[in-house]
DNA sequence: GATGAATGAGGCTTCATTCAT
DNA sequence: AATGAATGAAGCCTCATTCAT
């Protein structure tokens, strides 16, 4: 089955008997599309109602005010990307079904990854903003503090135990390694605004492969002359 | 000598034996404050004139322009962190100077950040800015392409033909470590908005040893039971 | 079929069927009022608004600019003036289908007055404008020099061979006939603000008198005592 | 001896004590190449002084208000344009004197030519104020109204006997004489902004042979072919 | 007398939001 | 349900004028 975006899912959540609800989807794709591209507060809702073909009022009429259009977009969007993943951590990206943690982290970011490609305005527009936003951060930092944060913690201390990963304290991992996949993933699709095909891999291996060894030479000495 | 803020340096080059100029200082001061709080575009010229306890006129006959005032902090900004920076790497941290590259890394890391800490507000306020500006990223980059890319470039690969680091092609390594470092600064003074005094020590040494080992368990097996 | 304002062409271009733009017609009514009274740059589009009975804001739904709102009026203001003549020099007043220049002079000058007393207001604004502006120059300029110029110059032509005008220069002509009818209109209609009804034709024939036979007296001596 | 421009008059009228009157003289001179060049509302105060070498502050010690500053050149501009000339009618040019309403127009005309080139940048700003400001047209009226307007009449009465001139009523002629006067200069020395040099012998005679007899050809009949 | 820093009223413009249709 | 005309608060900026030095 192809990925749905979650543009569907946000939209059909609130309209299942969906009655004329295609104005309120086109409404939320315009409006994606330009706060990505322009930022919230440099987009207009006369410039989305244009762009959505559709008349002012009518984003008022279903959002009742541009921040709640924002709102809209990024708390299905956080709540999908965190609790989703401390679920998939469970269900489908398992660390107890992985024999290394590196098999793990890969998993994990080609997980996140995908779903972050799939989603990559709303990505743009949750990290311009985030910045700005207590209440996003705020927003972030609850869905955080639940499983997932239990099922990393959890992951990680094995890991420790079987000897693959490096007494440090779990505190510090955990403010480590998202910071690099954050970095990393900003840097990408947001500064450097790459165009992302699937074809990651050798991308996400170099990735894994600093996070797990650094950029020391753990193999031999210098190369000899 | 004592470390002095920029803001100081900033306000000291424009009024040589300037009499009443304070005014000027108070403006810059309020707007650095409340760039860094609310952003620049939800800062209203007229907050800034009452918050620094001038009339809003003065702002514009001291800076012309809100966006002018805004490049009066952050121009200097980049100029002091960058390249300097590239001066730094000849002279106070000159990779010849250092026998390795953790330890070139570490007087690297210790000198920038002590002057981020330093203008911590400008800190957030570029960072804030750069994702909405491309005049910012230009900015950052015409600052970047000159000595310190050739000096870090030269560095790696040195320590490289020494074996202390891993073949991993330059043009990687010279992404992920500006990513990794940036992604920490910004998270430890921007998102968790960590009150940091200069007793970083363990905290440095944490990221560079992240930075160097990655997360592996390099000395031995598991922890014996 | 009645004389109609320009006014009304003005507005109606913009709005067929158009069912409450109503406001626009309100403001560009004010809006001519008040810059003919004050001119352009004395007058404020808050007086406007408050004279034409609006929001300052409607102003700029429907006109975008204080500039284009004045544009809105002084363009087709000068593109009938002037391009019209033009044409009414080859279809009204072909200068062809009369025997005397005086003739042609007469009619031409009852055209264009009726005209410039029709929207008194809209030439008050141009010539106030006209000294300012280098564009409105440039505006008028580019209507003038096309037919108009050519049907002019080819009916001084044929009425000099006619020997019913003196051997001037042509370019001496053109010069000296506006002059002297923007200079009539101006200073009745700007100057001494006069309450202008059509009857004027008692001042035309002055006017043209004066044109054609300056002040002299060529029909005999002094009078005899 | 030199003719003097007036601009030393206002200034040495002011002051016979003469102390460091010179800054009013520099602001003066500065204000009135600025009015002439962009016009009274495109200058600004501080442009005044800066092109003057002094404060700003200097200029509202000298002349209280930026509209007063205007004032003080335009006042005696009038005063010396229309009442000298009334003087002059019976003094320098003094009709009796002549034999001919054209020579004595062309005396006219060259004694208030000349005046007017010495003092072209006020005149081009009494021109550009004179449509925005009830108060210079006033200020122009109550200075014609005197001698002036009955010597004027006296001549025309005096040569319409002697049969030169035709016999259209002095009221009719006092408007339409002027106009073209104004109008001439206006156009020269304003729209067309001609160089002006004082060789104009040739231009003045083609406008006094206008203004006399008008462009029909008094001679003969048509050219011959 | 002279300065120029400081003011604050007022100008143009944008835009989220409301509401009659 | 949908529209889009209308609003008016708020933003940035200019500039004549004042006044302490």
């Amino acid at each position: 089955m192809l990925p749905r975006s979650l543009l569907d899912t946000i939209i059909s959540e609130k309209m299942l008997a969906n009655k004329g609800a295609l104005k309120q989807q086109k409404i939320l794709e315009a409006a994606i599309t330009l706060f990505a591209e322009k930022g919230y507060g440099n987009t207009s809702t006369s410039e989305i109602a244009k762009s959505a073909g559709v008349a002012e009022g009518t984003i008022f009429r279903y959002y009742g005010t541009k921040e709640k259009l924002l709102f809209s977009m990024i708390t299905p969007f956080i709540k999908k990307l965190i609790p989703t993943a401390a679920k998939d951590l469970l269900e489908e990206v398992n660390p107890q079904s992985f024999e290394t943690f590196e098999n793990f982290l890969r998993a994990f970011i080609n997980n996140r990854m995908k779903f972050v490609i799939e989603n990559k305005e709303i990505f743009q527009i949750l990290v311009k903003e985030f910045l700005y936003r207590e209440d996003f951060r705020q927003e972030v930092m609850n869905n955080i503090h639940t499983d997932f944060f239990n099922s990393f913690n959890n992951a990680l201390s094995k890991f420790k135990e079987s000897g693959e990963i490096a007494c440090i304290p779990n505190e510090t991992l955990m403010r480590i390694i998202p910071t690099v996949l954050i970095g990393y993933f900003t840097t990408r699709f947001i500064v450097l605004r790459e165009n992302v095909d699937i074809n990651n891999e050798e991308e996400v291996n170099i990735l894994i492969g600093f996070i797990m060894n650094g950029i020391v030479n753990h193999r031999g000495q210098a190369k000899q002359p």
